[in-house]
DNA sequence: TTTTGTGCTGTGGCAATACA
DNA sequence: TGTATTGCCACAGCACAAAA
């Protein structure tokens, strides 16, 4: 069970700390934990409470219609808005909960709904891309822990992976040759993927030789 | 149809306190 | 010691209903 100060519930959510204290003190919307010196602490439950709420509240739900409703009704007009109306920020957040709750099915679900939408390279442009920004912001500030950004960022990985082995994009004449590396220190291979699927797609050879690659070690490639 | 009053909501500012 | 957090009060902007 994760602990989360009201910054890092701003942070996921976007709602002003400042808010959050006054929806919790005029509409009870959330009971958190105190520390022995008064410091209020929010648990999982509470997170994903107010993910759904902000979630609610940013397609024009008032706060105080929002708080009449039972926990089962706020997640199906969640839902149902999720099906109707996915604009980005609320992809994002949606992915943000699979984050949290490490479910698999909700990122599925949300990304192939994306896919759908929008397509493979636009879903990581304009919908991952943005969301690995947000996973960054929530890492600095310590709001997710080591094994949440991992499950996610694999997840992401696994998805780059299965696209450019599926692609069978016939190889232009006048093909170029690619050869793509991370250096030594470097580990954060999703970018470099996106890269590879793209100059694959697009009919060039490639060479993928991943993370962490000592610099002197390309020579001998690039000599062959 | 326009004006007015009321309630709801979010934000600014302040002083006190806790924390790193 | 600087920053973060707390609780509180005040106020502006907005929506909506009632009255003129």
């Amino acid at each position: 069970m994760s602990s989360y100060s009201i910054k890092d519930l701003e942070g996921f959510t976007g709602i002003k700390a400042h808010t959050l204290r006054i929806w919790e003190k005029r509409y009870h919307v959330l009971k958190p934990q105190r520390t022995s010196t008064n410091i209020r602490t929010y648990d999982d439950e509470d997170l994903k409470h107010i993910l759904n709420i902000s979630i609610l509240n940013r397609h024009g739900y008032r706060i105080s219609d929002i708080i009449k409703l039972s926990e089962k009704e706020i997640c199906e007009k969640v839902m149902q808005l999720s099906q109707r109306c996915a604009d980005t920020h609320s992809q994002i957040e949606n992915l943000l909960m699979a984050m949290i709750e490490m479910d698999e099915e909700i990122f599925h679900e949300s990304f192939n709904q994306s896919v759908f939408k929008s397509g493979f390279e636009d879903t990581f442009r304009y919908l991952i891309f943005p969301f690995l920004e947000r996973v960054g912001l929530l890492w600095q500030s310590g709001s997710i822990t080591p094994a949440q950004e991992h499950f996610v960022s694999n997840l992401i990985r696994q998805k780059l992976i299965v696209a450019i082995d599926s692609i069978i994009s016939p190889r232009k004449p006048d093909a170029l040759h690619f050869v793509l590396f991370l250096p030594e220190g470097e580990w954060h291979e999703i970018g470099l993927l996106f890269t590879h699927y793209l100059i694959k797609k697009w009919g060039h050879y490639t060479l993928y030789f991943g993370t962490n690659l000592p610099i002197e070690t390309i020579q001998p490639v690039l000599e062959k």
